[in-house]
DNA sequence: CTATGGTGTAATCACTGATTACATGCGAGA
DNA sequence: TCTCGCATGTAATCAGTGATTACACCATAG
């Protein structure tokens, strides 16, 4: 931005050394892919956008590849973010709520933000394996959910018989689909009168209600589960 | 394959006209992608690969994503077919199993041909909205799904106040989100020993037994079901 | 004021999707 | 049977892509 020209004309200054270059690449990239989509994408137009030559963005990231992952991991970030805020905003002493609005969190999220959420998801555009960034936060993710399902049993808010790991991928498939569905495009099918952003609200309450948090009524009963 | 060849000399045939191009096309993509994947692809080399030149595949795909198009009508069909399949085994009188079915022979469809899934589910590769058959079987799949909870709802199998459609969305979106994490490979940072589709069998069998057809204990029948 | 090294440029490579003009030969109509 | 139309495949070509390289630029340390 501010950067004092030697330039000897007084016209536009246009410095040599973009100044930063790797922050203004990453924000031209998310540009361009919300216009026009990741398979559009093309290095040159990230280039041409941030104002500098198409092999300069090499210079930075050691391929295109790279370059998305770099998007990724500011986008995980993010994504958790997202998910931290809505925990937050449930009272601390019902894991089975904090365990819910983390589903919430993502979605909205997600939703909002389709194409971060596309490259985070998608292990071909990016190198996923190898930024420790994304791996990180993924399994944070994760070893919350199982945290927070353990003690909502103990709060005898579960069977005490059901595999907690099996229930949390079982919700992580169940929200990631909801996700996808809707970056997908699979939704204009469905009604075009609802926003998938209800319709997805209502799927992931009803997925709760029913799975995560049994009726009392069940409870109730002297416990004999199958 | 059989093609009488009116060329001179007694050396490989090698007819001017393929013969049967476009299956051959198809085949070549579906090859190439599963051994590099879709970002991969080139027509080129599936030009190539059939023994053709690279502009040939143009006269009978306007574009790349025509050719893609035709694969998913043709993995479409696939899909269907075992779907159906796995209907068709079960008991014709309980709708639950049959709807539990659908899933079942959708993941193991996706599961054994990831390819084909990717290429399916993506709207962005293909052009979904100009395949009628891509619409009308995919449309058609969901209407079952509707029919069978609507028989299932009038057999007490499920609370007479939920909404049957925005079941079906939960249990498509579940369905999806297996499949694609599957495919994504969001499964490997699971668990290495288990095998993905094991892993989504038994998520899928939780997620029917909890959300679709609740358990009725209370009701000792003589007949074991399965 | 110089030289060192990080940053961006320009030229280039192999490859891609796509289009066009042209070559080929199968099969229908005489 | 012969011929010719036309679907089918070829060759040449285009613009645009990811990526690499040698080189130009310039801020700053000494």
């Amino acid at each position: 931005m501010a950067k004092k020209s030697v330039t000897s004309a007084g016209e536009k200054p246009k410095p040599y050394h973009h100044g930063n270059l790797v922050e203004a690449l990453i924000a031209a990239t998310v540009e361009l892919i919300e216009e026009r989509g990741v398979e559009q994408l093309s290095v040159r137009e990230v280039a041409k956008r941030a104002g500098v030559s198409p092999g300069a963005p090499f210079r930075h990231f050691r391929s295109k590849t790279a370059l998305l992952t770099a998007v990724a991991e500011q986008a995980m970030d993010r994504l958790t973010a997202s998910v931290a805020r809505a925990v937050s905003d449930v009272d601390n002493a019902d894991p089975a709520a904090a365990f819910e609005a983390i589903g919430h969190g993502y979605l909205e999220w997600a939703l909002a933000n389709p194409t971060h959420f596309q490259i985070i998801s998608s292990r071909t555009l990016i190198d996923f394996e190898a930024s420790s960034s994304l791996l990180d936060q993924n399994r944070a993710i994760r070893e919350t959910m199982v945290e927070l399902l353990t003690q909502a049993q103990h709060q005898g808010r579960l069977a005490s018989d059901v595999d907690l790991e099996q229930l949390v991928l079982a919700a992580r498939a169940f929200v990631y689909g909801l996700a996808r569905m809707a970056i997908d495009g699979h939704f204009p099918e469905w009604h075009p009168s609802e926003p998938p952003a209800i319709a997805v609200r209502r799927a992931l309450c009803l997925f709760m209600s029913q799975m995560i948090v049994p009726p009392k009524r069940d409870l109730a009963e002297p416990e004999k589960p199958l």
